[in-house]
This record gives structure tokens, C-alpha cells and sequence, in this order.
DNA sequence: CAGGCTCATTGACCTAGATCAAGGCCGAAC
DNA sequence: GTTCGGCCTTGATCTAGGTCAATGAGCCTG
């Protein structure tokens, strides 16, 4: 399996003349647009320079891995910026999405040393990227840090849930107007417009996210443009013209509309 | 909707004439019988006993809820006997049961204060409840134990990744070995012998979890039955014959067998 | 500004698994 | 020991979504 991972590291834009013994930049940490949502949030500025000394910038190209499931896992990462898909995939290549994370999302929890899946950018991703064994010993100092990477597994574990249901119960119809809604509230989460929702993936990605065929999504997404659900918009964006409608989709509550 | 729990508290058997000041029964913990595996593994004498202060045995019969999606997440659990469903709803009654629990296995982690899934006996079940706020209290004073929540937690959430993979992306045939090869491994980690695996749920249970329905969970293990991969003994236990076999199906990797 | 990508859409048809419908096989109740 | 009510199994049929195939709509690149 060739690995076309990236590996632009692109930290310490200072220039490296001026400061005596040692460069540590810990303005990285202390500028991050996401921490607030990250689990680096509510770290004092104490603790993020400790962060920041085992951090690490960097970015990764569309289409390009992270790491790949059964690698061993070094690392955890913050997303700072695009979007990163993770899946798992059966040995005739069938495979499966397990969920997509946007800026604040952390990914890299293992079970047994090794990722347990794979981790490749949708869009071009930029991440912060933390060394195991030097992270754990600063959790170690920083109980609440650890608490809040509890937290933040937590809510992953109850999407998880949620998918299940999803993929084992809804129909293909359900499953687009739920998806639809996840993304809607992750850029809320995020702060960002809810109505014209960004779709940064493809067909083929929301598909093997939704256990269907990028032909059921075509297909299911023109019925809900027929139907005056929703709209396309350029780049691929969808705006929701009928909110009720969609949330009425999603929980199941609606045979046709 | 009717609440149709149980709510049988079965703790000190010890006489409650004899002590003096206040009844502390530290011993429930130190003979636990699932202790090894649970969430109190590794904890020493002492916090065992801060943690039998708090703890409450409890039973619930076959059929019975522990609690349901919804409710006010006032406790954590620990299995100590039975099997436990975990399981979601929609509005229509379609339900996806998202895990079985067996002993040494915890349940009730909640997001936002609330139950995100419900809980019920699939055979009769001991428990061992800690209310949140003590506990949290406890674990505060011990972190391992926090730690070993963790590590639970991150378990719980490669296996809710697995059965995504499963229910997005797996025939009913691989779909139904991947769930034999579960059980074994679930037995295994708890000391039972792997080979008569025993099946306390029903097949509306198994179909529930697996995205499959009773009649194609019977069809698909009657063909299996029919091809000498399986063979079913007394009590629906189920004797893997051909274990390689097994293994490949539910890997995707044998179109036929 | 034509050729050659990749991705999305749509149509025609097919199939795995759902649905509908009997029976069969217990174990519990009387 | 008969009746009843769950389960489980099996058969017949249906259908949601998959598969196969063609066409269209951007976009790079040269």
C-alpha cells in the first residue's frame, strides 16, 4: 500500500536570527482559531506554552492520508482548518465512513497502539499534531485537559450511536436529510451560516458515509430538490428551504414529502 | 410510555443489628466477581472501600429497563451478571440496538446530562450502580480510575466504529459471523469457553443489532447451519465447526461457503 | 478551445433482503 | 395433557436501493 501522505511542516514563521538559547514559539497555541473548541480549550496561557514546546504544524493535501489504519499511533491531532474524512475499508474495497471533522474536531485516539482507521483529507486540512508520549505527560500535569479529551470522546462515542442508527434503520431518504442536519450543526457549532450548508465532500464520500451508492445520494438529493426541500446552490452548497420539512425527514417522522 | 423497571435492591446481606456507628459493607467490591475486567480493575483496598461506599447492588428482570433515552443520567453502571441491550428508537418503533453488555462491561455515560440511549435486561441482570456526583467525586481523588474510564470509553468507540462498518457496508452473511465472532471474543475476555457460544438474545434482539430483520437473521444462520459452518445445540447455543471459515466470512474475504 | 480528466446525474434493470403469511416447536398455566 | 403465547423457521412475493451504462457539466492542460 503506498502511502502519499504529506508532511509540510510549516510552524515558526518568526524569523530565527533574533532570540538567544531556544525557539519556542508558543504564540501558535496562544492565536489558534479553534482552541475555544478544541480540546485546548479553557487551557491557561501557562499550559499552552507547555502544549505548545510538543506541538507540531501541519498541513496535508486534498486526497492525501493522515495516517492509515494498522499504523502505528504516534500521535494525536487537532484540526485547524478543512476537512478531514476517516474510514475503514473491507479487504475488496468496500468501505465505510466513519465520520468527517472540521476545524476544533481532534482525531488519533487508539486502542492498542495502532489507529484503529484511516484519516485523509477532503480538503486541503491544516492540523496540529501532538507526540503521544510528551502529550500524555503533560495531561499528566493538566488533569483537565485529560477531562475535556474525555468529553470530547464522549460526544464522538453518542454520534457513533447515532450513526448506528442511522445505517442500520433509516432510509436512504432519512439518511441524506440527517446528514444534512449533522452539517448544520457542526458549522453552528463552528459559528458558521447554517443555511447555505458547505458540502466540501462528494458524492462518493457522503455515500460511503451513508452506507448507500453515490447514485442513491444523486438520486435522493434531486428528489429532495424536486420536492422544494432544499436547493443547490454553486460549489455544490445546499441551501435547506424547508427546515421543518427536513427535520421532519430526518427523525423519521415523514413518509413522503 | 410506560416505565416498566425494576428496581430490586439486594445489598447488605449482612445482619443490621450488630455494627456500631454506621453499616459500611466494603466487602461487595473486594469479592466482585468482575472486578479484573471492570472499571474498578487495578484499584487498591482502599479506594475499593470509597467506592463501596457509594455503590448499590441492584437486579433487573428479563425484558425490564435499567433506564431509558431521555432520563436524567443520575448513575453509572457496572454488569456483574446477565447481558444488558443498549438500544435506540424512532419515532415509528424502528429500533437499533447499538450494544450488548455482559459482565464487567459499564453503561450510562451521558452528554448533556441525559441517557442518549436506553438500557434493558436481555436476561435477568445484577448490577452495580454508582450515582454520578459521588463517583465523580471518588475519581477525582483517583485518577487511574478516571484513566481505565477512558480506556473503556475508547474501546466502546472502536467498536462502535467497527459496527458501522458492518451495518454500512456488510452482507447479512458477513454481518451475521461478524456478530458470532464478537460473541466468542466477548467470552473469551471473560474467562468462557469460545466454542459452544452461547446466544442469550433472541433474533428480533440480533436482527436489531445487526440492520438485518428476525427472518433474514433465521434464513442466513439456517444456511449457515446447511453448509457445516455452524451447528446449533440445545438452550440456541451455537458450535462453530469451522472456524477458519467463520473468520474469512465475516472479514468479507468468501463470497460463498 | 479541444481533448481528456473527474464527478454528478439520469435511465433501465436486477437482486438482497424486506414483507407478508403459514406452520412448527416449545414451555408455562391450569 | 391440553391450551396458549412466545419464538423460530420457511415459503412466496415485493421493493428499496444496488448495478450497469450512458450522458452531461465543469475544469485543467497544452
Amino acid at each position: 500500500m503506498a502511502d502519499p501522505r504529506t508532511r509540510t511542516l510549516a510552524s515558526k514563521t518568526a524569523p530565527e536570527a533574533a532570540p538567544p538559547k531556544q525557539v519556542i514559539d508558543f504564540d501558535p497555541c496562544m492565536r489558534c482559531n479553534v482552541r475555544e473548541m478544541s480540546v485546548c480549550a479553557d487551557l491557561t496561557p501557562d499550559e499552552l506554552e507547555h502544549l505548545a514546546e510538543i506541538v507540531t504544524d501541519q498541513t496535508v493535501d486534498t486526497g492525501h492520508a493522515i495516517f492509515s489504519e494498522g499504523d502505528d499511533a504516534g500521535s494525536l491531532f487537532n484540526v485547524t482548518g478543512g476537512v478531514v474524512k476517516l474510514y475503514k475499508l473491507l479487504p475488496d474495497g468496500r468501505r465505510q465512513i466513519t465520520g468527517f471533522l472540521f476545524p476544533g474536531d481532534f482525531l488519533g485516539l487508539a486502542v492498542n497502539e495502532q489507529y484503529g482507521y484511516s484519516a485523509e483529507a477532503v480538503e486541503p486540512v491544516k492540523l496540529c499534531r501532538f507526540p503521544r508520549v510528551p502529550l500524555e505527560r503533560v495531561m499528566d500535569r493538566y488533569p483537565h485537559m485529560k477531562a475535556r479529551l474525555f468529553t470530547m470522546a464522549s460526544n464522538e462515542l453518542a454520534a457513533a450511536q447515532d450513526q448506528m442508527l442511522l445505517l442500520g434503520r433509516k432510509t436512504a431518504r432519512e439518511r441524506i436529510a440527517s446528514f444534512l442536519l449533522q452539517l448544520q450543526s457542526s458549522a453552528k457549532r463552528r459559528g458558521q451560516p447554517v443555511n447555505p450548508v458547505r458540502l466540501p465532500m462528494n458524492r462518493g464520500d457522503i455515500a460511503d458515509f451513508l452506507g448507500l451508492t453515490t447514485e442513491t445520494v444523486s438520486r435522493t438529493i434531486s428528489a429532495m430538490k424536486r420536492a422544494g426541500v432544499i436547493a443547490l446552490r454553486e460549489g455544490g452548497n445546499v441551501d435547506v428551504r424547508d427546515q421543518d420539512g427536513l427535520d421532519a425527514i430526518a427523525a423519521g417522522e415523514r413518509a413522503e414529502a
